[in-house]
DNA sequence: ATTAAAAGATAGTAAAACTATCGAAAAAGA
DNA sequence: TCTTTTTCGATAGTTTTACTATCTTTTAAT
């Protein structure tokens, strides 16, 4: 996890978890006062609830009880909401993930426990009142590649607004890597795990007949397909 | 390919091919006047140009010379536009596979083929006039995926609006059942395929670090990945 | 030649996406 | 505690987008 952007901290008072935030996202950082968490927390809600193309300021305003140019004050578009909630949530993921396979010598075994984590659904965090991890990995789903699929890609990127994202493909890519260093695609297979593991929930529930799991709609079939893409790819003894 | 709602219809006069459209995509079928094929044909300029978010029915209407309820007469709103091209691409791409695998009877020769279908810049089919299919193939790398991330997903899945896309997707998902029977995911393989054409390429264009083709930025290795990812997945002599 | 359909021209509305200003309240500094 | 700065709420206004409506002219079909 990089120093330079985005840290994990805990503090052990209160049990916090904070992801340190690129400031090029936000005008005022909404993690530093009430209103600010509301707009987190609100976004989050109607986002989830009416989709980012019927998400607008106007409606976060009244179901925060301020008004659009307090949000304004915030962020200065919806669009910078969405790449900051999709930042978020993949530095909260990264931090997971390197929580939770800490101390997991194999990389075989780390790797299927990362699978794990991109496709299972995320429990809501107690570590973050104003962040609903839950609603959050469903948002992404939905509407996390719209973060980048615009043609300012190339302005946000610059700004390192991808970051964290590209932070954990490098990551998953490593440990890829670490179980074959022989195998020639590593970072390509680690954006497609991460990429499928949400795509492929989003056609299980709602286009079923691109998936095998439109009847059982169980994300551990997600997961077994994932796993089985993957190692099957990166085996040693293949021709 | 399904005769209900799309056909390939070649007529031999003029060598004109010609996609059947779902007509609930349209208020009136564009491919019927010129003015419709002007709507198409800078429907696709300019989506390409300025993206999809940036493309209003204004602006069209200015290029083409003519007025935005003019095109109101055509397309209820830009969202059937997007549902209307994609659905032309993907039935464009389906007739193309069935056309270039025609006498090919070894399912992984077929399967090789078809990947680079997906995978490389289509070429302007002369047929087509109004469509060039070259920047259509972009405008589907970038904003296809837009057609379905919505909250009306299952109101326009019922209205056969993605026909096309899952017709396509259980041609290819039938040819990996061909090659090997026995392999459990056929259609999330298809579907896995399908989408990391397209998305591996944006990132290799736009945000390099997260796949292994950012020096070459050449498609054939694109080509490359998949074959490697998807025959290592469906070889028989697998544990 | 008649008439039905398509296209052009113009107008208007509601909502979205902002920007600007002002005063009250709250927080921070001296 | 008093003062200054920051934040917030309230209000107003602009431009653009996303439509709907109507009327007339042009084009095409019978």
């Amino acid at each position: 996890m990089s120093l330079e952007f985005y840290t994990a901290k805990i503090f052990e008072m209160k049990l916090q978890l904070q992801i340190e935030m690129n400031k090029a996202l936000f005008l005022r950082n909404p993690e530093g006062s009430e209103l600010g968490k509301n707009i987190l927390k609100y976004s989050i809600l109607l986002i989830h609830k009416n989709g980012f193309e019927l998400f607008t300021f106007k409606k976060l305003a009244e179901h925060i009880g301020t008004t659009e140019a307090g949000i304004y004050r915030y962020f200065e578009n919806k669009h910078k909401v969405l790449l900051y909630l999709t930042a978020w949530y993949w530095g909260w993921l990264e931090f997971q993930i390197s929580f939770q396979t800490n101390n997991i010598k194999d990389p075989n075994v780390k790797l299927k426990k990362v699978i794990n984590l991109l496709a299972k659904a995320a429990e809501d965090d107690e570590q973050t009142s104003y962040v609903n991890e839950s609603l959050l990995h469903q948002i992404i789903i939905a509407e996390g590649s719209k973060a980048y699929l615009t043609k300012q890609v190339g302005e946000d990127n610059k700004q390192q607004f991808f970051k964290p994202y590209k932070d954990l493909c490098k990551v998953v890519g490593n440990i890829i890597s670490e179980c074959n260093p022989k195998y020639k695609y590593p970072k390509s297979l680690a954006s497609t795990i991460i990429e499928m593991a949400h795509f492929q929930n989003f056609f299980m529930n709602n286009l079923p007949s691109l998936t095998d799991f439109g009847k059982s709609k169980q994300e551990s079939e997600i997961v077994a397909f994932l796993n089985d893409l993957v190692f099957s790819s990166i085996k040693k003894d293949k021709l």
